[in-house]
DNA sequence: CCTTGAGGTGAAGTTCGCTTGAGGTTCGAG
DNA sequence: CTCGAACCTCAAGCGAACTTCACCTCAAGG
């Protein structure tokens, strides 16, 4: 046990992803793996950290497009350093403090309708942010965060 | 001006959702609307509401399926009150706070991993929380919330 | 040696939330 | 009455992120 490369299969056990997304994976750029002669798959146990990566992305909310280029800009050549992990995970850190701050104001503004009782398109903020539709003609437009 | 019913296109202005997705929300049952003798969708303008709700119950993280099903539980026949809409809105109150609690110790986690270097299969909790996994053989797992 | 299960490939299928396209109809201003 | 913009339907397409399928090979235990 405790050997220098994993199988896809254990690879899979160990990261909780399934085979044929490693697969995916690696079609896609995001894992790369040596071969056996008989052609089957060796991860060296530096994916399993590539893996993570990606998987903890995907919670911040980053595609795996953006995730393959994140991941392109570590060193190639030498094994990445805890400092690299750690400078790729800084930049989703704003992405994810961006997506809270998100979803409190929604739950603020959601709380105003609740207590006003209205969802109501002339006086909820979710409506008619900042009354700056009134210049467009009567009634509300709905116009919420693009992201 | 200010007519009783909305045509598509106005519900599509005032509401920003394409004509194309309102006549696919028709089709889940989501909105529904009155024809003109030519066929003709005409909105009554409290399907406004519906639309926004459907709108802000997606930023909340809702399938389009788990809204219409919300919104089959308003009181059939008679126009739903502010009070109507305020009990749907607290339903969706608690996944938001579940949502931007689990983002929250997911940023702590990555701050926590920011802070030790590590990204580490064997510290970090991103990766072993509760150290459960010790006891099924050598090596973490990685775990992340299902949703 | 034989079997079995893990692995491999490429293509096609799935779900979600829409958009696009083709081809035809209706509405309303002039 | 005419004309163009807006509307209609139905079917197909799209992109993301995978899974499933058919079919074949490899690796290890009995």
């Amino acid at each position: 046990m405790h050997e220098a490369t994993l199988t896809i299969g254990q690879l899979a056990d160990r990261s909780g992803v399934a085979p044929s997304a490693l697969r995916y994976y690696e079609r896609l750029g995001l894992i790369s793996a040596a071969r056996t002669g008989g052609n089957q798959r060796r991860y060296a146990r530096t994916e399993l950290r590539r893996v993570a990566f990606v998987r903890i992305s995907q919670q911040v909310g980053v595609s795996l497009d953006e995730i393959r280029e994140a991941l392109d800009s570590l060193p190639a050549g030498r094994t990445p350093t805890p400092e690299d992990w750690a400078a790729l995970s800084r930049a989703w850190r704003d992405r994810l403090d961006e997506r809270i701050r998100l979803l409190g104001k929604l739950r603020d503004d959601l709380d105003g309708c609740i207590g006003c009782g209205c969802l109501s398109l002339q006086r909820c903020t979710l409506y008619n942010p900042g009354d700056s539709l009134a210049a467009e003609g009567p009634g509300a437009r709905l116009v919420l965060p693009r992201d």
